[in-house]
DNA sequence: CAAGATATGTCAACATGACTGTCCCAAATC
DNA sequence: GATTTGGGACAGTCATGTTGACATATCTTG
């Protein structure tokens, strides 16, 4: 049991498979938690917490969601998402309007307060990630991109690609 | 009023750098949300929760890991995670040694049913890992590692370091 | 060796944000 | 007219985080 090949490092490409995978697990965990907490002291001050956060972000991203739409998104329940709304409405951060199409409809959209509050939000976040983007490079950038695309399911991803789309 | 340059679309830099930036935000939510979401089904079957998740993880990545680092880890109160700690020795997945070096330290590891569960939920999330990496390609998956370490705080890079390391 | 710092554990109370299940109404669609 | 869909509401529960206070064992330092 002394042959020469126990004594080589045992870096088999199944190793290294594995600890690449568990790399990307890691990053995207301390990645993922490390940019939201940076927003958390704001909205501590407003009174609010992370669930809000996504609402008034996502509202932000696309003035006249519907509710459903936002419930598709974030993946939660309607008695979830409604507290959440109810208490962005009665705050005065978000306004409702029935839908022109389908008046079954509430459309949704910030108030000019809820947008200063998602400016303040979005520009934590966004000193990070500017940050980050800097130091990674374009090509970086790209890369980052292709990966967490992967890792979302594909019948997902046209509801996550609906959010660039220029307004209809 | 009516120049050339007022006809061109309005793709400021500023304009396309937001855009950029919420994607990247976009991608990270729906990325991370995707990934940890796969380990629910398997999670509920053993009565766990993403808590028990997370610990049992670093536990396996990391044998023998003190309260003291996992703490630091996670970045929660000793009490979240004394709970926490506390269902999985009880449920036979995690023991603890006295520290040799420092007779205080408790150190983790996992038990063989500990090592099974945290094997077949490591499972799950490496399929998804590992096709992402696999549609993304090498220069992808390095681009996805640096723009990630860019958004973790210096002052934590360290500790996520640590992790990689060959085991002391 | 005494004093203080550190690592861990524990009790109690509470907040947030999910969940399930049930029921309702209005509007759209078949 | 019947059914489906979009939205809202009430009630109860669970998972997981928080503060604050306190206890014990051990290590480190003057």
């Amino acid at each position: 049991m002394r042959a020469a090949a126990s004594l080589t490092p045992p870096a088999s490409p199944l190793y290294l498979r594995e600890d690449e995978i568990r790399r990307g697990i890691e990053l995207l965990y301390f990645g993922y938690t490390s940019m939201v907490r940076g927003a958390d002291s704001i909205l501590a001050d407003s009174g609010f917490g992370r669930a809000h956060h996504r609402a008034l972000y996502f509202i932000a991203r696309r003035p006249g969601l519907a509710v459903g739409e936002l419930l598709r998104l974030l993946a939660i329940t309607k008695q979830s998402l409604g507290r959440v709304l109810t208490e962005l409405q009665d705050k005065g951060l978000v306004e409702q309007a029935i839908g022109t199409a389908d008046r079954r409809q509430r459309l949704l959209r910030l108030t000019a307060a809820g947008a200063g509050l998602e400016a303040a939000l979005f520009a934590e976040l966004e000193t990070g990630m500017a940050a980050a983007y800097g130091e990674a490079g374009q090509a970086a950038i790209t890369g980052f991109w292709s990966v967490l695309i992967g890792l979302i399911p594909a019948a997902d991803r046209p509801l996550v690609d609906s959010l660039g789309q220029r307004q209809g």
